[in-house]
DNA sequence: AATCCGTGGTT
DNA sequence: TAACCAAGGAT
């Protein structure tokens, strides 16, 4: 099998992104006014039967009105395409009625979601997608049961405690998110009567609902026409209508969000949504999508003109910073010395032994004494490993020591034996650093450790 | 507006 | 395998 290469998908990030060459002005096709607003069925059947609408154009920030697809529409790629469109229908109609089509047959089955005629739970679409920001879907199913498990119901959850939060999302990362489900479900009993609210204004009002959420619990559990924009329908969009600007800059997400809203269905939005987003995830994939299964092929401007492999584009990324963090067990009568993180920035109020952040190790003594008030004994090197985490490489060094003197500060922290820290919530690097101490706490003489530099 | 926030899956 | 990506939001 012979394998033509490929240009790199990520042009953008490969070469240097100061300079691009200039791109011919910027088209984005929009609905025909009357697709706009509060669609209804019958909206979408009369205008099905019609005539097909001119469309609405956006060329460099100015609206115009041209034909669909034709060739004064897309400037990027200006050819004639093969687009086999009914032609008693605008495109937008026929996308709608082939995407719903597939997702009929091939939408997935999740905990959350539940098939016409009957609709998921509110509470568990909200939960759900507090879960799914910046998570995929298999990562989330067993915690979304787990939780539901625990907190049946809004009220359930609104009455637990943010450390019993934390516990069900340790492992999901994003722990903000906990928080701000916490809050937002004690704000739903408090200000809503216990009722997810329906509105899409109500909902970005709640913590942790942004657009994109606030319009995924409106239709998914309301079936709302409310658009969402997440990567799956923005990657679905830009490949679909040919759209080569990087679709994370803030002056095009403006536009796909009105592309979004214009193009979503009327009739079944919820259903609508969610299926660009299965499409998303299943077909119209990031790489090597399936383009010979894709209910949108025949509409999509990235296949007509071979340019699949090149969109969506992003813009380029930081490089991640390295740095070292020294996790500190200190041992005193066969417990450890354990604190809760701040309440902001990297695992926020979650558990942790005395970690020691960018401090050489020659000033572990001085920042423990400052820090904990403790004078500490001979560092034993346990464990050494790296964490990543999006703008980070942490390498973590794991040492083993005893209190040889001074005085625990007030609030520096609690004494726990080793099997009774699963209670409390804990990061991934945590958990690796106890599980260490677990599996050598009966050797505490030599090891192969690192040696310490 | 640019940066931060976690972890796991994919190629 | 290193890079990219994931049902984004807050600051």
């Amino acid at each position: 099998m012979i394998a033509p290469t490929r240009p790199k998908a990520k042009v953008v990030n490969a070469a240097q992104p100061v300079k691009r060459p200039p791109r011919p002005e910027r088209t984005i096709i929009a609905a025909p006014e009357g697709e706009k607003g509060q669609g209804t069925e019958e909206e979408d059947n009369k205008t099905r039967s019609g005539v097909t609408p001119p469309f609405a154009a956006l060329r460099d920030g100015r609206w115009g009105r041209f034909f669909p697809f034709g060739s004064t529409c897309l400037r990027a790629s200006p050819q004639s395409l093969p687009i086999c469109y009914n032609p008693a229908m605008s495109p937008f109609l026929s996308i709608r009625r082939s995407l719903l089509h597939w997702y009929d047959r091939n939408g997935r089955q999740m905990p959350w979601r539940v098939r016409r005629p009957g609709r998921a739970d509110p509470y568990h679409v909200l939960v759900s997608e507090a879960m799914l920001q910046q998570t995929q879907v298999a990562t989330v199913i067993d915690y979304f049961n787990r939780f539901i498990a625990a907190f049946p119901t809004v009220e359930h959850l609104a009455a637990a405690s943010e450390q019993e939060v934390l516990r069900l999302w340790q492992g999901l990362g994003y722990y903000r998110r906990a928080k701000h489900l916490h809050r937002a479900a004690q704000r739903i009993v408090t200000e809503h009567g216990g009722q997810v609210p329906r509105d899409v204004n109500a909902l970005l009002d709640l913590p942790g609902v942004g657009r994109y959420t606030a319009g995924a619990i409106a239709s998914i559990a309301y079936d709302v026409r409310a658009p969402i924009l997440d990567g799956n329908v923005a990657r679905v969009l830009a490949r679909c209508f040919g759209i080569e600007e990087p679709v994370d800059a803030p002056a095009t997400r403006k536009q796909f969000w009105q592309l979004a809203e214009e193009l979503t269905a009327p009739s079944r939005p919820g259903d609508f949504n969610q299926a660009m987003m299965d499409l998303g995830a299943m077909v119209c994939t990031p790489r090597r999508p399936s383009c010979v299964t894709c209910p949108l092929a025949r509409y999509c401007r990235a296949k007509a003109t071979d340019r699949v492999d090149e969109l969506p584009r992003t813009l380029p990324r930081r490089a991640p910073r390295t740095v070292t963090h020294h996790i500190l067990a200190i041992e005193r009568g066969g417990r450890y010395l354990v604190q809760q993180r701040p309440a902001s920035g990297l695992w926020a109020n979650l558990w942790q032994l005395p970690t020691a952040e960018e401090v050489p190790i020659d000033g572990l003594t001085a920042w423990a004494a400052e820090q904990l008030g403790l004078q500490l004994g001979e560092l034993q090197p346990l464990d050494r490993f790296t964490h990543q985490t999006t703008h980070r490489t942490i390498r973590f060094e794991l040492w083993r020591t005893s209190v040889a003197g001074g005085r625990l500060k007030r609030g520096a922290g609690e004494w726990r034996a080793l099997d009774d820290m699963y209670d409390l919530p804990l990061g991934n690097p945590q958990v690796r650093a106890i599980e260490q101490l677990q599996a050598k706490r009966s050797h505490p003489k030599r090891s192969p450790s690192p040696a310490p530099t």
